[in-house]
DNA sequence: TTTATTAGTAAAATAGGTTTACTATTACAG
DNA sequence: CTGTAATAGTAAACCTATTTTACTAATAAA
């Protein structure tokens, strides 16, 4: 009992929470033959919809610098999830669209992160679940807001 | 309602919440008069005891390596809050201990941590606040172990 | 008493960013 | 319609936190 959830702060809590999500998500997808995509790429990819983002636009929602956003974008081009092109509206902005292969990946990530939510929703209960979902989503509006 | 939490996947909710913790914590210390403490810094004093505590050992409670543990506790030990010297059992050890000045910082944390979670507990209400707990704890428990 | 293990250090490399400074394009004010 | 300001993106340098590789010195074990 020396590692008693009681004794540790809320943010241990928390953080090891997070940590064993990410690692799921990330060994699930090695499972499925995706090994070439790190958290900070996953948190580029999410961000994008189907028809595509300006690249500053996407740095924004993914919280990041132009030049960050910029560099994983180019990193996921390269992979062959992501097309990079010239805004046809803009002479200065690109555009960052899903390659068929992006599509299909996002839509795998979607799907594992939903498999991981309902192992959760198994293991705490449907209630308990709601419960989690609505605390976080309490003590977060008392902060200040991004994205 | 764009950003309604319950659209969000629960594992931004947990890195949102901790983040606003960590934050919480870092702007009451610098509001007491800290502000040459790092967040890692904070992970490596925080699991020094009165005792003491090997370099070693230190890095493994910390969960980085020796290194990494090393050059923090030098960096700590620079700024006065850590006093490090030869084990005296054992002639390849270092020992690793608070210094007044790290003893006064560390109950300010604690303290400070104690004041953000009971600040949790009354906006949640006691019944929810533990009932958080023990769904981290129990999401927690499905993972490998660590620490 | 040699051999293996362990504690710690140093230097280079890596990951994942930011800051500063710049170019090219567009928007806007008069 | 023109010059100035704002915006999109890039490049390079830097920063933080950390790991990997390679090493020394001290202790433990065969």
């Amino acid at each position: 009992m020396k590692n008693d959830p009681d004794k540790q702060p809320i943010a241990r809590l928390m953080i090891l929470a997070f940590r064993g999500f990410e690692q799921d998500l990330l060994s699930q997808l090695k499972e499925h033959g995706t090994c070439d995509i790190t958290l900070s790429d996953f948190n580029v990819l999410r961000h994008l919809d189907r028809e595509g983002l300006q690249l500053t636009t996407l740095a924004r929602h993914a919280g990041l610098s132009k030049q960050a956003a910029g560099k994983i974008a180019k990193e996921l081009e390269r992979k062959g999830y992501l097309r990079v092109e010239m805004d046809k509206e803009d002479g200065r902005a690109k555009s960052v669209t899903y390659t068929k292969k992006g599509q299909k990946l996002i839509e795998k990530c979607i799907s594992i992160v939903r498999a991981i939510e309902q192992h959760y929703e198994t293991l705490l209960g449907k209630d308990k679940y709601q419960d989690l979902r609505a605390s976080l989503a309490t003590l977060l509006n008392m902060a200040p807001e991004k994205s």
